[in-house]
DNA sequence: TTGTATCCCGGTATTAGTATCACGTCCATG
DNA sequence: CATGGACGTGATACTAATACCGGGATACAA
């Protein structure tokens, strides 16, 4: 075993990234910001229904350019209270 | 085969993106900012010279969160090769 | 009813990310 | 010179993301 097998926690932090991100899509179809996403419907249906917990960064930033939500808040919103926000001693 | 295998531009999008990844590093050592991320300093070194295209997206809010750089940023740097690909020839 | 459109889920196939191991190198220190 | 730290690379292992295929359910219009 040598990769990490996704926590728990990365799995419902998974969830709640595709909340925000079938809230942020509103009422527009699937296909509508999968298509302005330049990624499949599938893709993003797992995204959204947290099938996908750790989409690609690029895939991300698609989506978020697509729906108009910032990159930094979504990880805000999905990273709190992890220790991904250490080191912040600067 | 059913999977996009990574696009040229993407690759060099990778490096592009890994680049600046290290230069937001600065004079800290990839074992620190590895550790302060939460990552394996070999993720981050496969990052940093593009081996790794597209990594997660939590990995990439892990490093921006421990390097103190941007997602919006970053994903604005490197990103706008995505609806730009359409008129990409070189 | 039929047709269309949306959403949803299962499986499948391939690539790619992540982690570990082992090697070598450079630089600074003892 | 020897040692230790950090960097770099190659190989290897395993999981996960993405895309495609088929299915189904619901809702609305013709």
């Amino acid at each position: 075993m040598v990769r990490t097998p996704l926590s728990p926690w990365e799995r419902r932090r998974g969830e709640h990234f595709g909340a925000l991100l079938r809230a942020a899509r509103g009422d527009r179809s699937m296909v509508e910001v999968a298509a302005a996403a330049g990624v499949s419907v599938e893709t993003l249906r797992k995204i959204e229904t947290g099938r996908a917990p750790t989409p690609a960064f690029f895939t991300v930033a698609a989506l978020g350019a697509a729906l108009g939500v910032s990159l930094d808040e979504l990880a805000l919103a999905c990273g709190r209270g992890e220790e991904a926000a250490e080191g912040m001693s600067a």
